[in-house]
DNA sequence: TTGTATGCGTTATCAA
DNA sequence: TTGATAACGCATACAA
């Protein structure tokens, strides 16, 4: 068949000629406005301008929506570590959230937020790593400018941005102080190792425990674990082939819990009863892998960010944008308790 | 101090301003179209543009110059299940594959992909669902209006889009032989058992490796292992808790080999060693539990895959869209050759 | 080497 | 109930 398909994507104008009314009347139709009470569309244009918008196959520019509108119906999560259980949990959460809504949530994996943030023009935006220096400075001039910021921070101080906070390190002293009444030794699974010990960071939250109980810190039991799983998994690997390995061992995040449990499986311990390992995060309720994970975290901490993205985009200034914080339980599961 | 902080997002037009040159001297600048032959700007004027965008914090705005040019420098990838390796491999393989381009790689997870290409109009996308009714037709009308996809299916024939085409089902085959030539009895784990077998899929090819053998099918070591990791976790534990379980385990997928070893873990099996267990696909090259898994799937495809997204995403149309074939082979790993 | 003017697809204001 | 039309921020042909 000699058929000519169009060969430019369809704009407003082709479906307002198609069912022979003005752009404006089109848009009206499609934006659900017509209804309105100054501008009301009569039901059989209405109609005529959907079907001409279906055969066309139209859909609006999200491009020129937005800068007409300013707005792009995108909800945008920046992180750095997307395959860590947590981010998983999030966006998983934030997709349930988006649900029914015109929202589409969309991810951007260890890229740099400063510039698409600007870029992109999301309603909203999840920004899971703001330690750089202007940082502070940065997201007080986007959100000024009306970007909606949500960061997750334990330092930085809402600025017309709103702040998770996170009870950190009384979460990690809790869950030591757990694990060190049911375990006599406990090691440690961090990024960084004890090195450069943070304070108030997380580590930091298990040497004090330790040397609360006049419990010596042993360095050989706190590897560095690294960035990545793989790395993580190595490093508790080597550990758990330890002939004084620790009876439990506490990780600082999802990953590096995950690669905890890989490693002893693959030693043959298993978790809860040759081993304790608990990590920090709570995200394991969510993305389950069989076996309950005993962790320190908020609850319903997943479902609560994804509340207020959606709740931002949509524009709701009814509360300004502030600190959140979450506070931390300790939940114990198999991987500390047996099975 | 009183600092009237601009409420507005700066344009173009405050740039040109602030430097004392018109808009179109910013543009030129901007874009580094500032030394076209047609348009050379002057080294003082493109510095003094420079620094003025950089106090204002000035970032083009990508909706309007997508207006404009009809490009975004997005990627899109459209992936339905984003905690599944192999997802996370490609977005993984994707990021590195911009890296220094100006094109930010996005990730809409389990959506709904139609809309989402007309609307945000990415300069590629890449599609792993395309089996609804509609969406031969639908694709075809898309490319010809010039948006750029690439599409993985088994069945659908590129027509002025992409089609990333694997050798499911020879290689899954290939896999059930290599572990019968090692095993005396594997199981299959797939989304939906064997109840209704699709010709060419990949439970088939197992079934046909099983039969040419002469060796039964049994369906009780082919259970159902559902569309996610914690369903096909309890779908292995059950498998392998069986007296009679097989000595080796065949997963159709990432997330479910994931999970099979996770339930290999729990009950104290060591994969390789005490149960033998291979998936299919081959992401776990990139994204390692440390434990190397055999598995059947083409080499280096996530690296391939991401490059043909940069060179069509760059309106490289060289090579016309066609189909990609890949080519499966089995590596053999420890999880099927002990430590 | 730089500025003016126009158009991209959309929404919204206003008049009809 | 509907239609003209201005504007959004940017890129570019063309004029200067």
């Amino acid at each position: 068949m000699a058929q000519a398909a169009s060969p430019r994507r369809p704009t407003i104008r082709m479906v307002a000629e198609r069912a022979g009314v003005s752009v404006a009347t089109v848009s009206y139709v499609l934006s659900g406005r017509s209804s309105s009470p100054t501008t009301r569309v009569g039901d059989e244009t209405a109609a005529r301008v959907r079907d001409a918008a279906e055969a066309l196959g139209y859909v609006p520019s999200s491009a020129a929506r937005a800068v007409r509108t300013g707005r792009t119906g995108t909800v945008l999560l920046s992180l750095t570590m997307l395959s860590d259980p947590w981010s998983l949990a999030l966006v998983e959460a934030v997709r349930r959230a988006t649900r029914g809504t015109d929202l589409t949530p969309l991810v951007a994996a260890d890229a740099d937020w400063r510039p698409l943030v600007r870029s992109l023009q999301p309603d909203v935006v999840f920004i899971d790593d703001a330690d750089r220096p202007g940082d502070a400075a940065l997201l007080r001039t986007l959100a000024a400018s009306g970007d909606r910021l949500v960061v997750m921070d334990p330092d930085l101080a809402p600025d017309g941005f709103d702040v998770i906070r996170n009870d950190d390190h009384a979460g990690c002293r809790l869950l030591a102080e757990t694990l060190l009444d049911r375990y006599e030794t406990v090691g440690l699974l961090s990024p960084n190792g004890i090195a450069r010990l943070r304070p108030g960071g997380r580590p930091a939250a298990y040497v004090e425990a330790l040397k609360a109980r006049g419990l010596p810190v042993r360095p050989e039991w706190c590897p560095a674990a690294g960035d990545d799983e793989s790395s993580a998994f190595r490093a508790a690997l080597e550990l758990l082939r330890r002939a004084d390995r620790p009876q439990a061992l506490m990780a600082t995040s999802e990953y590096i819990g995950q690669a905890a449990l890989g490693a002893a499986g693959a030693l043959g311990l298993r978790p809860g009863t040759d081993i304790g390992i608990a990590s920090v995060g709570n995200a394991f309720a969510t993305t389950s892998r069989g076996l309950g994970m005993t962790s320190v975290g908020p609850e319903r901490f997943f479902e609560a960010v994804a509340e207020l993205l959606v709740s931002r985009a949509a524009g709701d200034d009814g509360t300004p944008p502030g600190e959140h914080f979450f506070e931390w339980q300790v939940f114990e599961r198999e991987s500390t308790l047996g099975a």
